[in-house]
DNA sequence: CTCACTTTGTGCATCGGTTCACAAAAGGAC
DNA sequence: GTCCTTTTGTGAACCGATGCACAAAGTGAG
């Protein structure tokens, strides 16, 4: 059978999968510089921190390119799992905001080496337009349609203070950009269809703040505090 | 009615809720700063950017803070969430790799301004070690054991590179430290009882791509790609 | 070829979370 | 007080995701 076509690929892969296959991919690419050639669901589950039941239901939802007794071969996952999040082709970034996380994420490695590519830093600050970061020149905001479009730029990062993130997202949303990952703390407004990411580096504190808090009360024995507003329990 | 005990407050809040509180909190300290002193769920839902139904169930989980016909007091609800998400105390938080990352985590606003208090930084490389930063000190790894003893850290934040990450988890996990937020891309392994929140930027992004690619198949008409391995197609 | 063994792919039960829709509660007008 | 309006809190239906458990499909030995 050559043309083995779409039949198994419904095209409606599950959010949670698609949140996990870089995780997959990740795993896998370390296999495969280990120079492994098969690996089975549940080796590659244990070294991408998931159970194997479900990292089989994951890769189900792409086809079926496992072997039974076997496992799977690693370079061909590779290949398919790449393709499905659309590695093959490599993404124009322009991150918007250079100034501590702006410049971090310029250099953080783990962009170029994923079909990544910063394609441009912008910012607000004549300080900052014009240095040099990672390779790139600055450039002031007022450029940011003309570089999205010389450029290509499909995905924006907003690094920016968070009153002008909705203004940044306003403009290149404009311009066509429909994927956008948030590092400012505010909600962005954006129309139907465009996608929006958000990492808060404050939320996950808090969220960690939670559940410590709660490990410690269970060390002090439960609940000892008082319920309610303050004033209200003294009086 | 002056003590109304733990009643409502079923000491188990779905986690789901939990990483929305933050959300809520944050469009709360905003309206108290334009001075509202009540609001409807609807409201701080838009604000919040969720559905008012969802505020509602996630606000009655920690109890039944509102007024029915009138809303939630702003003021009381900031105390409510604060205190259900443990920021009445305040965290000491030790940033462990003083490389880009680190450093633009030390310099984010964002962590003061809500009961968290960076207490060190930690770096293994003697070029970094003795550098000033946010005001700080950075101290050499070999000092983590005694950093985290004597400044009561409780919440330690990985920003080093992924080949030091699982070491340094497993030091601050061997003092007791049970609440981590990783930006190293790698999976740790844990033990039981310790709370492990991921940052992975390259990742958000490979979503995003995912999504990107599919908007852009959907232009052009649906799946006209190689279901197959290159090699595979050709012959 | 047959048998024993391995490992995938998936049907099904289950669970947690979301949303709807409405009764109950509160406030204000009169 | 009664009536009308507003808005909460929640029961119940729904939806997506998880995990179990096993049949199906493959390998390899003899």
């Amino acid at each position: 059978m050559i043309r083995r076509l779409s039949q198994a690929r419904d095209r409606g892969i599950p959010e949670a999968t698609v949140a996990r296959l870089p995780l997959y991919l990740r795993a896998l690419n370390g296999m495969a510089e280990r120079g492994l050639a098969t690996v089975s669901s549940e080796d590659l589950a244990v070294a991408a921190g998931v159970n194997s039941a479900k990292l089989r239901k994951d890769l189900s939802h792409l086809g079926s390119y496992g072997t039974r007794g076997v496992g799977y071969d690693v370079e061909y996952l590779i290949y398919q799992i790449s393709r499905e999040l659309g590695l093959t082709q490599d993404w124009a970034v322009a991150i918007v905001g250079v100034g501590n996380l702006g410049r971090a994420l310029a250099n953080y490695g783990g962009f170029v080496s994923r079909g990544f590519r910063v394609a441009a830093l912008l910012d607000a600050d004549p300080e900052v337009v014009g240095d040099h970061i990672a390779g790139l020149n600055v450039e002031h905001i007022d450029e940011l349609e003309a570089v999205i479009t010389r450029r290509g730029v499909s995905i924006v990062v907003l690094a920016t203070p968070a009153t002008a993130a909705q203004q940044v997202a306003d403009r290149v949303i404009a311009m066509g950009v429909t994927s956008i990952l948030n590092f400012a703390p505010v909600v962005l407004s954006v129309p139907e269809g465009v996608d929006i990411r958000k990492v808060d580096l404050s939320i996950e504190l808090q969220i960690l703040a939670f559940h410590e808090q709660r490990k410690a009360d269970r060390m002090t024995g439960g609940p000892v505090m008082a319920e309610e507003w303050p004033e209200a329990v003294d009086l």
